[in-house]
DNA sequence: CCCACGACCTGTGGGC
DNA sequence: TGCCCACAGGTCGTGG
């Protein structure tokens, strides 16, 4: 998945063309992915229009009002490893794993695509979001005033679990993956390896300079470098942010002075690229 | 409670 | 050229 700076960059990219429009219909094309798309879900969000269209950690929320809703209503959309959310007219011929097509009434729709069927959408009233078991798990926004040094080393203390465990862990902080937490590790010269609650606690700022920035200038330049990442208008070729560690194996580090090479490790099945030399 | 690991899916790229 | 295996951005439930 997309990870926090591909969300948001896709929110930033749907707002325009679903904000202020009326939902002409919800069309499921196939309903299996991460959770099975509820079945009532077309026939509750007939008419609605979407007030805003927002992001909480790696969710993108739109806002609902009106049709056949009896209250406000919030559609959660989760893009998984694999999903992507596009406005196209709503001619456009589907594809294989287009999964839904939220029509508007502006003669587009919001389509949505996912291969690997790890990503999610449902409805939750939104009065009562709070509730909505994933969402409130989720920790502190990393540009939010909550994410402070002391709020990492809370979660932290007396924990032996890597610090790399802990960052992907969205209970501590919520959108960072697997990318981002090692650019932003190497960033801060922390080793990925490093028992979390053996961290010195004067680090923690670095940290979390380290985590604003990484995901800061992954939302500037569009949502990074993924392959098959397409912004919402469908423009390709997010090439020009370069990662300093991910999938740069046997590359020198790119820390000034420093003469390590990058190294890749299976980490809790997951792969961590590192400096083994600046990162301590 | 904590932690590690397997499961959920399909597509693709690299090695042979 | 073609086949097969390893691996890919994220959670979530389990078992120790």
């Amino acid at each position: 998945m997309p990870e926090l700076p591909e969300v948001e960059t896709t929110r930033r990219g749907v707002e325009p063309h679903v904000v202020g429009h009326r939902v002409r219909a919800l069309l499921v094309h196939e309903p299996r992915l991460r959770w099975r798309v509820p079945a009532s879900l077309p026939a509750k969000v007939q008419g609605a229009t979407v007030l805003a269209a927002e992001r909480r950690a790696k969710y993108l929320l739109f806002r609902l009002e009106g049709g056949a809703l009896t209250a406000p209503a919030t559609l959660l959309v989760h893009l998984g490893m694999s999903g992507n959310l596009r406005v196209l007219p709503a001619a456009t011929p589907r594809l294989t794993h287009d999964h839904f097509d939220l029509m508007l009434d502006s003669g587009e729709t919001l389509r949505f695509n996912d291969p690997r069927r790890f990503g999610s959408v449902d409805l939750w009233p939104t009065g009562a979001i709070a509730d909505w078991a994933p969402y409130a798990a989720r920790g502190p926004e990393p540009w939010g005033p909550d994410f402070t040094p002391d709020h990492l080393a809370r979660p932290f203390k007396g924990r032996v679990a890597s610090i790399k465990a802990m960052l992907l862990d969205q209970r501590v902080v919520a959108g960072l993956g697997n990318i981002y937490v090692c650019e932003a590790l190497h960033r801060a010269h922390i080793s990925p390896f490093k028992p979390a609650g053996g961290i010195a606690k004067k680090r923690l700022g670095p940290l979390t300079t380290a985590i604003k920035d990484v995901l800061a200038e992954a939302v500037e330049v569009g949502g990074s470098t993924l392959k098959d990442f397409a912004a919402a208008d469908g423009a390709l070729g997010y090439f020009q942010h370069r990662f300093r560690v991910y999938d740069r194996e046997g590359e020198p580090c790119p820390t000034p002075g420093c003469k390590g090479v990058i190294a890749r490790e299976v980490q809790a099945g997951r792969s961590t690229f590192f400096c083994p030399v600046c990162q301590v």
